[in-house]
DNA sequence: CTGAAAGCGCTAACAC
DNA sequence: GTGTTAGCGCTTTCAG
């Protein structure tokens, strides 16, 4: 039977229902029409479930079979060049991909992008101008609905220029720009969480370990450290803020001053920071949580939920940022009446603070 | 001057330079023809850089200033759609941007896809399976290159069948079905290069705490340990292979039964048991690395780099599995004689091993 | 209920 | 050197 009848040229009397060909041209609507007997028009309608259209349960069914024997894809190339709007969100990133737990950001992106029917597409710029600026182009020439532009830690920047070209919302960053949307983690009800951690189990004299180096974070979490203080009623001591490279070395170099300070529990600006005072308090034969209660900032989970003690800390929300930057580009979100919408940083309380034996 | 001549339908003598409009619809490359006053196979021409086609100096750059001055960016769905391939590859992961290293996958898929031109779409599919078809079935119809299928760990997998219409490639995992082209980390090689580290700083008595669970890497870096030792004539002795599960808790767990073995030094099957081990080895009044040399695996950064002392270990690859993974896609790599690519596993020496004393 | 036909923005022959 | 034209695969009036 098979004669030769391959010729794509002649579509003919083409109605031969060919069989799967193994990842060859991609097979098209019109080979679907074609193979049912029906016009594109009506399998385009029976594709995209058109209710307005009615077409009879029994040429439905032949366009379904056709399409199901010919491993039909609708090609969304085409329905985008058509339609004039794509259905991928675009996000770059300073170096989210590369840094441990901001990599969430993607995710959680990912996942309310695709819950909306979005795709994402993304771009690791490696904090490369050049690259960013290509990143950007690139995405607009693919037709991005908009697009999320990130960064690994919480900082202030500059909106690249070609960003504007598109919808767009500034994730874990902002600008003082007015009308930028931007979502970032609040670090002053994260501060406050932590203060409160370390005062809800009965501790009064409450060091905190800042940060040496400036940031949104630096100022917020101190900001929170002081309110929770605040509304328990007891005074503000500066001599109980040290300051400390936010690292493990960091942390455990501060162990010392700490020390010092007498007091019977420490909030550190993060985990990291905590890591490294673990290590001191330990050499000083110093035990966590009876000697020392400890929370950190971060809920970095390779550290936090794996130290001995588990560390009690504050999360920074970060698939909660790339999920609100979503919704925010997306017109879902409630707009903010000012500057940035402040994503909550949920307590994650583990073992690292015991209620406070009466001295 | 302007008269309302902005009528979209009678491009009659349209050639009014149309200021660059904010975000509004997108201009065309018919509307930089017309703006020039040339065809649009002149403008496509120079946008493309053909060197074929000899455009005079002079309508090269009436054209050239009439994209800037209108702001014009091609429509890439347009170009995939006439030229049938797009310039996407697709990664599906199973929680990939979930978990804090494998991130490097995407990095490295994205540096890799984007130095040849390809941008990077990419779903997390939580290891969810309808997730996952519907993730592949969204790449097939935007006409994806190919897809990264990749995994958070390495291990075996099955290949979902809708992958199969597309060209493939796993990364960090593989199947035994023939012609599935993979990439994964070479255990064996990391297991000889941490057993290697040891060796070289001369220790003899070496344990290994392997992992209970099975995994290709539980086999491949025994079968490294075992070969290294062999390469330096030290006979296998079975009771220093230890078993426990790979975190903090197994690792600190094994530190009694380790400490029965009467070794100098111990090769732990990832990181993080090296980490709980730390502690225990630390309980028992023991310094790291004179009392105890010890080697991790994996190269988790924010343990490895910060532990005290800081932990000597071996890299899983995951961002040259990401770049490899797009360059075996891409056709880029040797093809391997069979099975899976494997990848070096580099090592990362830093204190946590000291050249024995002689007892 | 279904088909014909116009185009989405762009590229690639092929004219002139 | 540059313009004309025919699609790429699809959606969407508008007829019938």
């Amino acid at each position: 039977m098979d004669s030769q009848e391959n010729n794509s040229d002649t579509p003919a009397d083409a109605a031969v229902p060919l069989r799967q060909t193994q990842r060859a041209q991609p097979v098209t609507l019109r080979q679907v029409a074609e193979a049912a007997g029906v016009s594109t028009a009506t399998v385009s309608l029976v594709v995209n479930k058109k209710k307005a259209a009615r077409i009879s349960d029994e040429t439905r069914k032949r366009v379904r079979d056709a399409i199901r024997d010919l491993g039909y894809r609708p090609n969304a190339m085409a329905q985008t060049l058509v339609s004039g709007s794509s259905r991928f969100i675009g996000l770059v990133a300073d170096a989210i991909a590369t840094t441990p737990f901001a990599g969430q950001i993607i995710h959680g992106a990912q996942d309310e992008a695709w819950k909306h029917g979005y795709a994402l597409l993304i771009a690791n710029t490696e904090g490369n101008r050049e690259l960013e600026t290509d990143a950007i182009a690139m995405m607009l020439e693919y037709k991005v609905r908009g697009i999320l532009y990130s960064t690994w830690f919480h900082r202030a920047t500059e909106i690249p220029n070609s960003l504007r070209e598109s919808d767009f919302v500034l994730v874990n960053c902002f600008s003082t720009e007015p009308g930028a949307r931007a979502v970032v983690p609040d670090e002053t009800q994260g501060g406050r969480s932590a203060t409160e951690v370390l005062l809800k189990h009965g501790h009064r004299r409450i060091a905190f370990i800042n940060a040496t180096i400036p940031a949104p974070a630096k100022d917020g979490r101190l900001r929170g450290y002081r309110e929770a203080l605040e509304a328990e009623g007891i005074p503000f001591d500066e001599s109980l803020v040290l300051e400390a490279y936010p690292d493990q070395e960091g942390g455990y170099g501060a162990t010392e001053e700490l020390l010092k300070r007498n007091v019977t529990a420490v909030y550190c600006y993060n985990d990291r920071m905590a890591m490294g005072l673990y290590d001191g308090l330990r050499e000083h034969g110093l035990s966590i949580p009876d000697d020392m209660a400890v929370v950190g900032f971060d809920n970095q989970e390779v550290i936090a939920a794996h130290l001995r003690p588990p560390l009690s800390t504050v999360s920074l929300p970060h698939y909660e940022l790339g999920a609100a930057g979503v919704r925010t580009l997306l017109g879902l979100e409630e707009p903010q009446a000012s500057g940035p919408a402040k994503i909550n940083c949920p307590t994650v309380e583990r073992d690292s603070v015991r209620v406070l034996a009466p001295a």
